[in-house]
DNA sequence: CTGGATCCTCATCGATACTG
DNA sequence: CAGTATCGATGAGGATCCAG
């Protein structure tokens, strides 16, 4: 971390607001999307499974809001309406994508982990 | 996060497990301060801010689960149990600094976005 | 097509009390 | 010291209907 100081004091520490901003996974996969070309709504509503309405509105407002991505409305007839991710958001992208890689490394020993350690802590059937 | 277990195949990406994973500041608070140094249950109570007792238990449990944590119990007369993060969680804290840096970086531009938003957007004046 | 507003459910979390 | 069990409050999130 920047600042090797102030181990223990979760709240001063910045990490924990970008794991708030970004909690829920639609936020992520959102600003995926986002990130790799400009996405309309239902564009949106189609590729994220099991989002709904509610919420990936909600989550492009809340991503609006903290400037990681731009809406832009054409006025057109049919309402055309763009979300793309701002310089802001893919610099986190480019964060994110550390993550993932690490969760690709890794993800065979989690499951692993997991299954021993549910069959550790069975309950007795 | 705090689901007693995740499922054991999550069919998502892996970007949205690791956020799952993390999701909620307990885990990073948690993660942090024992990849620092192995920690104790009580330590681990006084020094992140809000936690209760359940929440710290529910996380230690999923986060030992997926392989992150050690549990270490000393069979001494007052108990005495210790986290120590695995190379996975060390590996998985860097990359977590990478995106604290991030935070750090453009927390003045989120909050300036955040007021300039709520300002645009503010209920009719 | 793009959403806002409403209702309602259910999971999550905090507080408390109890135990090895 | 290091938890577990239980209960109640809170709010996130899904479904639905309506509007620009």
């Amino acid at each position: 971390m920047a600042t090797p100081h102030s181990p223990l004091q979760s709240e001063a520490c910045p990490i924990v607001q970008v794991i708030d901003r970004v909690a829920g996974k639609w936020a992520v996969s959102i600003l995926i999307a986002a990130t790799k070309a400009p996405v309309r709504y239902t564009e949106l509503e189609r590729n994220i499974p099991g989002i709904s309405r509610r919420m990936l509105t909600l989550t492009l407002r809340n991503l609006e809001r903290d400037g990681l991505l731009v809406r832009t409305v054409y006025p057109t007839v049919p309402p055309k309406v763009e979300y793309t991710a701002t310089d802001s958001a893919r610099e986190l992208y480019r964060h994110l994508v550390g993550l993932t890689e690490w969760a690709e490394r890794h993800q065979p020993d989690i499951i692993q982990a997991r299954i021993a350690y549910d069959r550790e802590h069975a309950t007795a059937a």
